[in-house]
Order: C-alpha cells, then sequence, then structure tokens
DNA sequence: TTGAAAATCCAAAACGTTTTGAATAACTAA
DNA sequence: TTAGTTATTCAAAACGTTTTGGATTTTCAA
C-alpha cells in the first residue's frame, strides 16, 4: 500500500533519495540510508512492479511457452522442468511465467503477443524443430532466447541439448555386446531435431556395426510407440531390442510386448530416453537414459540470466552426455 | 515497438481517441474506428502491458506457488494442473505466473512479495493445510485467492475439492465386500486437511463394518508410503489390503510388499488417491481414485476469474465426487 | 435561424517508479 | 578567506497507458 511519495513524505525525504537510498546508490548519506531502510521495513513497503517495469522498460519475467496439445497436459518432460527454472529465476528476481500454447498455424501469435506486448524479457523455446519458425521469428526481432534442444538457425543462439546421438549409438554397441543383432529403432516425427540426431546415432552404429538398421517413425507419444511397435513385432524378423526415442514411445512398446504374450525382457529388450518418472515404474522397470531435468533447468536458467546480462549466446551453450539407466527392460539375448 | 502515440501523430488524432478506438468504447466515430483499427494493424501496435498495469491498477496475472521442496520437483499432482489452468486463463488475456516456494518459516514471504508488490490480481493455494497460515494471510489483508483442497476459514472462501471422505468409506466397503476384513490406512500428516477427511471416511466405515480401524501416518511421499507399509506388514495380524492417502504413498507400499516378497494382488490389495500417470504403469498398476485434474484445473480457472469479476466466493465453491478406478493392485480374498 | 442535445474529439492528469540535471551544504587545499 | 571539490539532496522529466473533464462540431426539433 506505501508507495515512494508517502514514504519520502513521511520522512521528510525527497521521492529521489528514498528510491536511491533502497536500491543502495552511493550518493546518499549512511545515517538517512539507515533511516529509509527501518521506514521502508516498518511500513512494508513494496515497489509497485508495473512501476517500476514501465519505467526500466523490462519486465523482470521470463516466459516459457509450452508446446502442448489443448486440453491435455503432456510432455512430461517439460513440465518438470519449471520447478528448477523457477527457482534459479526467482534467485535474481525474476518471474517465471507459463504459457500453453499448441503447436500450429497460431503458435507464433502467442509469441508475438508476448514480444510486441513486452510481456517478458526472455523466452525460453522447448521441443525445439530442425526448421524452427519461433527461432527465426526470435531472431529475426532480436528477441532474448534459449532453448532446451538445438536447431537450424543463421544466428548463433544458446541453447542446452543432450547429445542423444553419441548415447543412441552407444547403445547399439551395448545391446550388441550383449547378443542383439536384430535391433529396431522408434524415431519420433522427423521434424523435431532430436529425431533426427538419434536417428543418426542409431543409424551410423548399426552400420558401423555390420548390423542392418529398421527404423519405424510415429508419434513420439505412448500411442505412437505402441503403433510402431505393433508394426515392427508383427512383421517378419522379429527385433530382439527396442531403440526408442523417448520414453514415452517406450511405455507404448512395452503395452505392445504385453499385448502380444511377448515377454520383457527375455524376449525383447527396450531401451527410451528422458528419464521420465513413470519409467522407474513401469513393469519391467525401463531401462533408459537421461538429461538430468533439474540441472538442465537450472542451466537454462542460468543461460538466460547470461542472456540478459548481455553476454554472447554462442558462449553459452551446452551439448552434455547423458547417462544410461539400466533397469528391468533389457537383457541379453539367450543363447 | 510503436506506442499510442506514434499511431496517433501518424493518424493526426489524439492519443484518447486511439486508445478508446481500440478498446471499443462508444464515443468514437465508426470511420474513425475503423481507420485506427487498420493503422493499428499495419503498425503490429500491442498496447505496453507496464504502462496498461500501472494507470489500471490490475496485472492480468494470476499466481500459483508451487509448495515443493527446493531442488526437488515434486508433486506431480499440482504441476499438473498448470496446463488447465493457464489454458483458461490465458482465454481471459490473463498470464499464469509460477513460483516455487517450500513451505517453512519463510513461505508467506512469498505471499508477501507477490500481494504487496502487487504482482499479481490472484493467487491460487494448493495443498491446503487444517489450520492454514497462506489463507489467513490473504483473508487478512482481503487479497483474492481461491483454494485446492479445503481449509479451517472464518470467511468463506471459493475452493474446489474431491469428496474424498466419502470415497474412502466406500472404499472400505468396496474391499470388505470382496472379503477383506483387515484393511490399514495409511495416512498423510494430519497437518493437511485432506489427511483428515480420508482419515475420517476410512475410520467411520470401518466402525459401520464393524471392523477395527488400524492407521499408520508417514510423509505424503514414495518414502512415508514404504515405512508406513512396512511397519504394518512386519506386525502381527498383518492386513489383506492397505488404503493409502495418496498414489506416491501406495507407489512406496508397493516397493514395501514387493521388498518382502509379498504379492500384489495375491496376498495384499493396494489403492491409492490421485490417479497420477506413473500410477498406471506401476507393477501392478495401481487402483486409485481421482478428482479429473484437468477439469479441476479449468475449474480453478474458472473461479479465479469469477472471484476477479466480484462474484461471492461462497457461491464458486465445489465439492466433488471422485472417480474410482479399479486396476491391477486390488484383488478379492481368495477364500 | 436558433437553441438544445448528441456525437466526436482532445488536453491534461494520473498511476509509481527511475533517472537526469542541478542545487545546496560541507569539506579541502591554497 | 577563497576557490575548488566532494558529499548530499532535490525538482522535474520520463516511461505508455487510461480516464477525467471539457471543448468543439454536428444534428435535430422548433
Amino acid at each position: 500500500m506505501p508507495s515512494l511519495r508517502t514514504l519520502s513524505n513521511h520522512l521528510g525525504l525527497s521521492i529521489t533519495t528514498v528510491s536511491r537510498a533502497l536500491d543502495g546508490y552511493p550518493e546518499v548519506a549512511q545515517a538517512t540510508r539507515e533511516r529509509v531502510h527501518a521506514a521502508a521495513l516498518a511500513a512494508g513497503y513494496r515497489p509497485n512492479s508495473a512501476a517500476r517495469r514501465l519505467r526500466k522498460g523490462s519486465t523482470e519475467v521470463v516466459t516459457l511457452i509450452l508446446p502442448g496439445e489443448p486440453g491435455h497436459f503432456n510432455e512430461p518432460l517439460y513440465i518438470e522442468l519449471l520447478a528448477p527454472i523457477g527457482e534459479r529465476l526467482a534467485q535474481d528476481g525474476y518471474d517465471l511465467t507459463l504459457i500453453a500454447a499448441p503447436p500450429g498455424p497460431d503458435e507464433l501469435k502467442t509469441y508475438r503477443r508476448v514480444v510486441d506486448g513486452r510481456r517478458a524479457d526472455a523466452l525460453i523455446v522447448v521441443r525445439t524443430r530442425r526448421d524452427d519458425a519461433r527461432v527465426a521469428y526470435l531472431d529475426s526481432v532480436d528477441f532474448p532466447f534459449v532453448t532446451m534442444g538445438r536447431t537450424q538457425s543463421a544466428k548463433p543462439y544458446a541453447f542446452v541439448d543432450g547429445d542423444s546421438e553419441t548415447a543412441f549409438g552407444q547403445a547399439v554397441v551395448w545391446l550388441r555386446d550383449r547378443g542383439h543383432a536384430r535391433i529396431a529403432h522408434l524415431a519420433a516425427p522427423s521434424a523435431f531435431t532430436f529425431s533426427g540426431l538419434r536417428r543418426r546415432g542409431y543409424e551410423t552404429a548399426m552400420c558401423a556395426a555390420g548390423l542392418l538398421p529398421h527404423i519405424i517413425e510415429d508419434a513420439a507419444n505412448e500411442d505412437g510407440g505402441r503403433r510402431a511397435a505393433g508394426l515392427v513385432l508383427d512383421g517378419r524378423g522379429r527385433p530382439t531390442a527396442l531403440l526408442c526415442a523417448t520414453d514415452r514411445m517406450a511405455i507404448g512398446a512395452l503395452a505392445a510386448a504385453r499385448a502380444r504374450g511377448i515377454h520383457v525382457p527375455e524376449q525383447l529388450s527396450v531401451i527410451g530416453h528422458d528419464n521420465l518418472p513413470m519409467g522407474a515404474f513401469s513393469d519391467p522397470a525401463l531401462t533408459t537414459m537421461e538429461l538430468p531435468i533439474a540441472e538442465t533447468g537450472r542451466l537454462l536458467a542460468e543461460m538466460v540470466l547470461g542472456r540478459l546480462a548481455g553476454k554472447d549466446p554462442a558462449t553459452l551453450s551446452v551439448i552434455r552426455p547423458l547417462n544410461f539407466i539400466e533397469r528391468g527392460s533389457t537383457a541379453p539375448v539367450p543363447d
């Protein structure tokens, strides 16, 4: 309730001095500073954020736009980023705001509303696509952003991503070392950057091992995984292992196997990616890979702050190796 | 980039008229209104949100404060509310902002920062406690809020809650009908309102059925569930069914049973509450109850909007019956 | 033609900050 | 003492809206 004016009247000082005393400017006497602080504390003064934002031209807000289908609360992966990002941003006085915007022709409208209405100082873009209109737009208007995942972009930008290409290659080797030769890959739609990386990691390693790649592409969720796995499992030359682009697809693959009476892991090994919490509780628990999510969130927040502090985006980016997590859904091929 | 001033200069009109034309006030000629709209569209004008907020005294922001422990991204239940709430609020031009604030002595500071700094027009309070300092504070400063879950409060307030008292009573009857007589209840800490409701529903139904209540209280997460279940399962007169206050506790109970070689559901039935996604993928899949989360989110958002429109909070509240979801973790007692 | 009413429009104030450009007071070196 | 610093303080402008209180023009009935 109390404003700077109220405070300054009460103290017999000017608004300027009170403002400066509170913000720690050097040109205010130690004695008055203390007096002002005491009064502000007593009156429970908090600066009006709208006024400060208007004057300073910055919002102290970072926005993350969730690419969810309407109605569904999907993509647990991105949702789980929120807590660590929010915490780190809060340390520097930034608020994290959330907007749900389904991908599609209207998706960019949401971005424009944020940018043009100056509703945020920076954006976090997730689930990047190979050819990403959001990144292109933000680049074109020179709005600060960081991404989770890579994309094609003329200008350098700040991102954090897992090295899933290497990890998927290593997974192929890991499976081959355990006797698997027929390893199929359930791929996510190729529009997503991550999909291409994982596919390439798989393909390259298969060829290097002298094995025949077998790739089926479908939606990056449980249904897509179930469909794709069904196709592969019903075909001839049934694979002994499925390397899935995401945990959600892998969960779907487990369901497909169960529906066909195929035992995991005895008859079929399944590997996912993301380390979603539900993977630890599936039947059997899912072998997977992870980009540690809490750390990734913190990192994204650090990047945003760095970007807002004017650091060169190119110097901020990180490609992290993934952790491999072995659980019950994988086993050697029995002789 | 363009402001009202730019626009008005360009059009040869006053700022006032341009502002009114855009906001649809009646006292502006049809012809000029169209001219203004066209110019605004062409220039890509968006009102500066900070300026409008300052002038109007409202923020067009609703804040939800997540009661998470620092570092952990817990309470998937509340996290999943975010998407539906955000979507509904966005329809009315509100942003949803998120703040993570661990419960404890500093929790209220976060609330004060939001309220005093006028960083939001309303708050959504989740995981209500029987005696909730947050609600008391918001009441005392007359700040609009809605809660998920009930609490003790002198003034009426707007909430949405599931009727878990009735549901837990029905669960007892459901189990008894399947031959269970030794039914234990793993309760959440009694400070939470929901804990008392579920416990009472259980207790009352047990007494009515002539059965002996057996209650163990522990933390409302997997570890708490595992500990509590361990205690019960190791004691004499081992129960044939566990009615758990939350899914997370139930997941922990499943782990405790597995560790002791007790087969679920043949030797032990387990029921949870919340219908977390992971419950569908646990081994075995969890029988549970749910307050449909997407609908609940929408409802909370509607309530917030109603509250901001000045509706009487008492008329907004909803206690919903729960859906019972039978899965693989329950079975009749073999004769 | 006239007066009143309605239709349009506008200048200026206000919202609560931060920042600019000076003014005053206190101190230092000569 | 005097001029030159340095340390404090302040009045006023500015941020971009919305809203208040009039002003001007147009319309209409008499």
